[in-house]
This record gives C-alpha cells, sequence and structure tokens, in this order.
DNA sequence: TATGACTCCTGTAGCGACTACAGGATCAAG
DNA sequence: CTTGATCCTGTAGTCGCTACAGGAGTCATA
C-alpha cells in the first residue's frame, strides 16, 4: 500500500507529474486501493525514480519512454540504448555551439555600452540590419 | 499600403507570428486599411525586423518587447539596454554550463555500450540510483 | 462524535512562443 | 464569372509540467 504521495517523496518526482505521466501514456496505470487511490509497488517506484533521471538528463519524454521500455525488457537492446543517448548528446552539443555563437554576438553588439550615453550602440547596432 | 503579408516578407517574420505580437501587446496595433485589412507603415516594419533580430538573439519576448521601447525612446537608456543584454548572457553561460556538465555525464553512462551485449551498461548505471 | 488537518481524486487552465487550422470575406487577373 | 491568392477572427495544438477548483475520503485529537 503505497500511495501516490510517498511514491514521489521516495521518486523526487511530483505529485501532479506522476499523474501527467500517466495520463501521457509514459507509466502504465497502477493499481488500485479499495477506496480508489493509486496504489505504487516497489517496481513502479524505481520506473519513477528512472524517469527522474531520464528527465535530468535532460532526455525528452518521448525518450525517457522509451528508455524506461528497454530498462523493463528483459535483455536490454543495447545499441537502441546508445543510439538514443548518441541522438541526444549531438543536439547538446549543437545547442552549446549555438549559445556560444549568441554569447560572443551579444557581447559584440554590447561593446561600449555604458550609463550615459547619449544613443545607444547595441540599440544603433540591433536597428540597422 | 503594405499588407501584413508583404511586411512579414520585408521583415522576416511570419505572419501568425505577427498577429501573435500584436495579440501578445508587443506590437501597438497598426492602421487598418478601408476593408479592414491591416497597414504597416516602414516604421513598423522596422520594428519587426528589430523584434526579430532579439529573437535571433534568443532574449524572451519580454525582453524583446522592452528592447523594442528603449529602441523606440529619443534618448535610449543605454544602461538599461545593456543590463538587459548582461542578464541575458549570464543565463546563456549558465545554460551552456549545464549542458557540457550533461554531455559529460552521457558520455560517462554510455561508455562500454554496443551491440550484442547481454545487458546495456548504460541502462543499468540509470536504474540503480 | 465532531472538528480540523491532511491526502487523494478528476478535470481544466496556464506558462512561452509560436504554429496550424477552420470558416469566411475580399481582391486581382484572366 | 471563376479561380486562386490573400486577408480576417477565433480556437486548438505543441512540450513538460504546474497550479488550481471543487469534492471525497482518512486520521488524530478534543
Amino acid at each position: 500500500m503505497t500511495a501516490i504521495g510517498e511514491a514521489s517523496r521516495q521518486s523526487g518526482v511530483g505529485i501532479e507529474t506522476i499523474r501527467y505521466y500517466e495520463r501521457a501514456g509514459v507509466l502504465p496505470r497502477p493499481a488500485r486501493m479499495p477506496n480508489g487511490r493509486r496504489d505504487y509497488s516497489e517496481v513502479e517506484i524505481g520506473w519513477l525514480r528512472f524517469l527522474k533521471t531520464c528527465r535530468t538528463l535532460g532526455f525528452p519524454l518521448a525518450d525517457a519512454r522509451r528508455l524506461l521500455a528497454l530498462a523493463r525488457a528483459e535483455a536490454p537492446d543495447c545499441a537502441a540504448a546508445a543510439t538514443l543517448c548518441k541522438t541526444h548528446r549531438e543536439e547538446i552539443r549543437q545547442r552549446i555551439a549555438e549559445l556560444q555563437a549568441l554569447d560572443a554576438a551579444l557581447a559584440a553588439l554590447a561593446a561600449d555600452c555604458e550609463a550615459g550615453n547619449p544613443r545607444c550602440p547595441m540599440i544603433d547596432r540591433m536597428s540597422d540590419v
């Protein structure tokens, strides 16, 4: 008899988020207690912890769902997991490159900006495109 | 007489997005032609281009709105613009650091993953938290 | 037994920044 | 007169939650 609040505490996944995962088909529907409340097994709480780990690692929920399916399989498909991870890392590195370019562009734009300027160099540079 | 489609072409901001900006209060409502269609002036198209630049630089729309207000002012507040930019750059660098940590964690997790493994090292590492 | 605090339930709306319709009006060209 | 492009308003979908509203059941204490 483990209700949703306790499952949330043990997994670190918020109550509303657990219900959302169920609604979104990421988690199977748990058993219900006689009074209609959700009842989570140890195994299911382990799944929640696994999903938490996936999300902390930045995997989109759809990937987390697939990874959980792999984790639940008897013989996890290691190649499939590695592919998901590789794709995710590529997106991360792509995003890092974008953000670094953004940072450099912003640094260049804001050069010479200081209080008391009659005009703002950044605004001026952004205006004439 | 510049209708929304032409304003979109000249600014690079999508038609639906222009209407969204108006609804969201980022852009003032433009004049209307006798037939009720929106009519954009050169100046307003310049504002759209400015907003496009802000968004390309990764500023959230709320910031873009503030920057446009500064750009429209007679004497742009350079210090305010510089502060917005500084805060944004701090968020970008923070995000870069997070993503780099994520990438390293993923690399470590997926080490030894290859097709044909009876078990998946990554899934195993993610399961025992 | 009654009160109050707590947890749980379902269902819906909000966030950011769009994007994609549906269903209708208007317009220019052939 | 028809075709196709463009415009209008209004609404719903995206992602991954988060935050209610309004109601029901549970538990400890007075």
